[in-house]
DNA sequence: CGGCGTTTTGAGAGAGCTCAACATCGGTGG
DNA sequence: CCACCGATGTTGAGCTCTCTCAAAACGCCG
């Protein structure tokens, strides 16, 4: 699976080449551990294949799962600012990242005031994305949150939505079942409010 | 209302005395516009009191609200790095705003590079807890959600959690009518999970 | 052509929502 | 000090909606 939407992977152009060319991969099988808690902060990771799951484990080893980290995303942003991680990093399936150490990464802030003001724009955006799929998971009714979902993709015109990946990640983005979003779309398209198109919709007079 | 968690509300520790000395104030009516999209930016804003939807409109004048903002949060930190708003902000309630000025806290961060450091850092944790809360969404049942709840705001010893606010404001986090969170929570006492004290939960050895 | 993942539709069950009634608590004013 | 009031907390009963499980059609790629 591959990320939905870009405002959702924090993309790394905001680092300089000097700070990129720090960089060190690691590879990684499943299940093995990335990082613990408590663990001296490295620096934040990219993950360039696979997949991670950030855990918090009570001490009778039960994961309280935080964020399952897809390729393309970066995590533990903010260890750049703790002297240690807060949570464990285990691999999924087999996995490739990234490392862009912390050293590297806040020189390079304190020299280049513009790599500071871009990382933060990038976590400005990404707040911003964040809060409005938490608003969007408070919509119970699947259609009023497929509606949602459209109105804030759609395109400048205010018609068409262009649909990331298969309907199945668009039903998980959504937090819903896929035979759910099918039926939805189904019935949306049957009352004229919307009508499908291959990786598109578009919306109807009556969406208006 | 108040914020019910400090790390879903930015701090504003992060701006200098000179910075803060630069915010104006603004008085809000409910329904009034604080601004809306396309305008310029002038800044970001904290919410002193009262209440802000921010929402996108379509043509037709329905909206789909983004976010609901709280006294305590700022919003449009991403307006710091755009020429123009991307929604409309809505004062629900009477509202009292404070407005730092783009070029002042712009200008600090280039000064600064500690201040920079110290927004970013404010907006990596926020990140960290929205995907946190997010991941808790995914999950179905209402004690399993309340079990990820309690596990992620468990003391340091792991023992007792305290509860910010009323159960209402809880069970409004989490996703849940306050019936269900209720009775959810009733269930686990009686199943010996837990244990309820005023303003804290503890849980019990069959938690862990 | 064969296989795999996506898309689609069906039927049934369960969980949480809704509506409703009542208890409890804290504050306010007589 | 007590009565009243509003908000919070609590429990009950029924219903709706989505999830779950199942099966089949479709589309793409080797």
């Amino acid at each position: 699976m591959q990320p939905l939407r870009n405002d959702l992977v924090t993309e790394i152009d905001w680092l300089s080449a000097a700070v990129r060319g720090a960089a060190r991969e690691r590879t990684l099988k499943a299940g093995d551990t990335l990082f613990r808690r408590g663990n001296r902060t490295s620096g934040l990771y990219e993950i360039v294949e696979g997949q991670l799951r950030l855990v918090r484990v009570n001490r009778a080893g039960r994961e309280a799962v935080l964020h399952v980290a897809m390729a393309g995303e970066t995590i533990a942003e903010a260890s750049l600012f703790s002297a240690s991680y807060h949570c464990d990093a285990i691999a999924t399936t087999d996995t490739v990242v990234r490392l862009y150490p912390k050293a590297a990464v806040l020189a390079e802030f304190d020299r280049n005031p513009k790599a500071a003001r871009k990382f933060a724009a990038v976590l400005a955006r990404q707040v911003m994305t964040l809060r409005t799929r938490l608003e969007q998971r408070n919509i119970r009714a699947a259609r009023d949150r497929v509606r949602h979902y459209l109105a804030i993709n759609v395109d400048a015109e205010g018609r068409t939505v262009a649909l990331p990946g298969t309907l199945r990640d668009v039903a998980s983005e959504l937090g819903l079942t896929h035979e759910a979003l099918y039926r939805t779309l189904a019935e949306m398209a049957a009352d004229g409010e919307i009508e499908r198109r291959k990786g598109t919709i578009r919306l109807l007079k009556s969406a208006l």
